[in-house]
DNA sequence: CGGCTATGATTGACGCGTCAGCTACATTCC
DNA sequence: GGAATGTAGCTGACGCGTCAATCATAGCCG
């Protein structure tokens, strides 16, 4: 009879691929973070907003819209949006229709400042991790994310 | 023949698996540190200080030593132990022989958070990761992570 | 209408991480 | 000995993320 699931202690190997994994990903996401600040000036968050923006109609979007679409607190949207709008890159402006709401609109600043940071990041993405892996190791790592992804929204509450 | 690497632009394969991998890494790691916070009060750097001065001789650690150890910059450490000393957990002492030093030590309290949180944080990690897997999706996740982290730390100058 | 609750968004406090810069002591080399 | 250089560690500023609290408006129900 197998053991059950949850009731035993971490045995080495599990302890060590858990360990590799996490420090080796947080690594990578630091190392990532780092290339897009370095090469375009934003964070990998200022990108996500960016990017969101740059493909909503009229370049402007509802704040609580986006904070869905990025799957962000409110909170955090509404801190980060603050640092953006100080540096030119979105503009808040009043939601028509419902004056609770506001609006992040992507400024030309924004805009550009989202082009000049394509091509580097994608750049670095295949540098730091698309060129590390073979196609399989690629395919596992998807399955590996996906499957991971839907354990944890199923334990969501 | 083949394409050059690092020349083509990311297909959409590639672009979602990025995606998936980095945005559900970033998901289990928050929510690990989630769980380490709720249920023992503490952060999963303060676990990962506390572990390593448990293991040292005599519970205590210079400074550099302790960063290199855990692969933390000096200053970031210094601000962490500020606060874990604020809060009773470590305690610093000058360092024998070396007037310019300074060393960790963990003190009963540290000690004691420390044990009453590793039940919980290793029924999180076999939770939220280890049972999420089945065998071979584990072993290929080790497999990337490893290879991810080598070629990491091929790059770093 | 007047009061109730729900919703959209912001704020303040605080922990965390990085960077640049600082102080103090140690070492090296003349 | 004493200047130059290196090493250990700390600090301040600032961006980032979470949590709890706050505030205004919307919508609903008597």
């Amino acid at each position: 009879m197998p053991q059950r699931k949850g009731r035993t202690a971490l045995t080495r190997t599990e302890l060590d691929s858990w360990r590799v994994f996490i420090e080796t990903t947080e690594d990578l996401r630091s190392a990532l973070g780092g290339r897009l600040q370095a090469d375009s000036g934003i964070s990998t968050g200022d990108y996500r907003v960016l990017l969101e923006l740059s493909e909503a109609p009229g370049r402007r979007m509802r704040s609580s819209h986006l904070a869905e679409a990025i799957c962000w607190e409110r909170s955090r949207l509404s801190h980060h949006l603050g640092r953006m709008e100080k540096r030119g890159l979105i503009r808040r402006e009043a939601a028509a229709g419902d004056n609770r709401g506001a609006e992040a609109v992507l400024t030309d600043e924004g805009r550009d400042a989202l082009r000049r940071s394509s091509v580097p990041h994608f750049h670095a993405i295949r540098e730091l991790f698309l060129d590390a892996l073979t196609p399989a190791q690629l395919a596992a790592a998807r399955d590996v994310a996906e499957t991971l992804r839907d354990h944890l929204a199923a334990r969501r509450t």
